[in-house]
DNA sequence: TTCGCTGCAAAGCTTTTGCAGTGGT
DNA sequence: ACCACTGCAAAAGCTTTGCAGCGAA
């Protein structure tokens, strides 16, 4: 609640109107952890059939642009978006065989990477850290070779 | 060269047929360092108009699957590949402004990797570390707000 | 000779855009 | 009352696929 009321005023910051569609693509972004654009798109048409595709994207680029949503490419499947303001950093570990993500923190990672870009005289704008694996369920039922995308799952249902 | 030959003994045990657009597909694969698949779209047919556009993508496909070429999303444009066999593994410092890519190496950040996955009973498959910054070059040229995505260049020509 | 691979063109998916009408401020 | 925003539909990437013919083994 405090942060959807955060990011309106965002929005009213911004000099653009507060549509309805706007504030609806906001309330239901908030309401996953990670979502795919499409998701996204059936998610906000199923509270309001008559809210464009179009104004979806739209929305979702405003919020990306805002600094409120990030965008996440995981290599299996399309790519996943993500509220993080509010949140602190995180990276990601992914499941590969059942799409399962886990957000985890790592200062000593953050350090390395400073000294990583001062090697270089690099400036640090920001980073991603992705590690993919098998989590312990799927360890058990591994199939040899499943190549494929596993459904990119969403779960949280409130914000 | 000494890749050049590893991978196409890889192709043959493969069991699948060593065609004159694979080879070529590799060929111009391993004269970059990173492309996108437009670009080794359009590398390749100035070699060999005739190859299709489709047997580019399908040869690429292979390669992946054969783990010799990688794909990374810089999140400014179209994904981008890399042939990765026969090079030490290593993570990317990218430039937002000028797409210069940096190729790094940090056993610290691999050793803390692995103590991360373990806290939650993971298997680690795989991982992508990217970091995104301005080079010391565009820091000194720096535009306030280049929201956009800057061309992703090649540079290596032989292999 | 076989059947896996290719070229071609068409289709598929996701995302973006042009435009006329609508609604926030 | 403005003009930014929306819905719609069409277009625009980028990548995949169906199919008939070709050519590596």
């Amino acid at each position: 609640m405090k942060r959807y009321i955060f990011v309106r005023q965002l929005i009213r910051d911004r000099g653009v109107r507060l549509t309805a569609q706007r504030e609806l693509v906001l309330r239901r972004a908030l309401a996953h952890l990670h979502f795919t654009a499409e998701q996204l798109v059936e998610d906000v048409r199923r509270v309001d059939p008559s809210v464009a595709r179009a104004s979806v994207y739209r929305a979702l680029a405003l919020l990306h642009e805002l600094g409120v949503v990030e965008k996440h490419d995981f290599h299996y499947g399309a790519p996943n978006y993500e509220v993080t303001e509010g949140k602190a950093h995180h990276d990601h570990l992914m499941c590969t065989q059942c799409g399962e993500i886990i957000e985890f923190q790592e200062p000593r990672v953050e350090r390395l990477q400073a000294e990583i870009v001062k090697r270089y005289g690099y400036q640090l704008l920001s980073h991603t850290h992705k590690l993919y694996g098998l989590c312990p369920a799927c360890q058990r039922t591994q199939k040899p070779h499943s190549a494929k995308p596993p459904a990119l799952h969403v779960t949280e249902m409130v914000s």
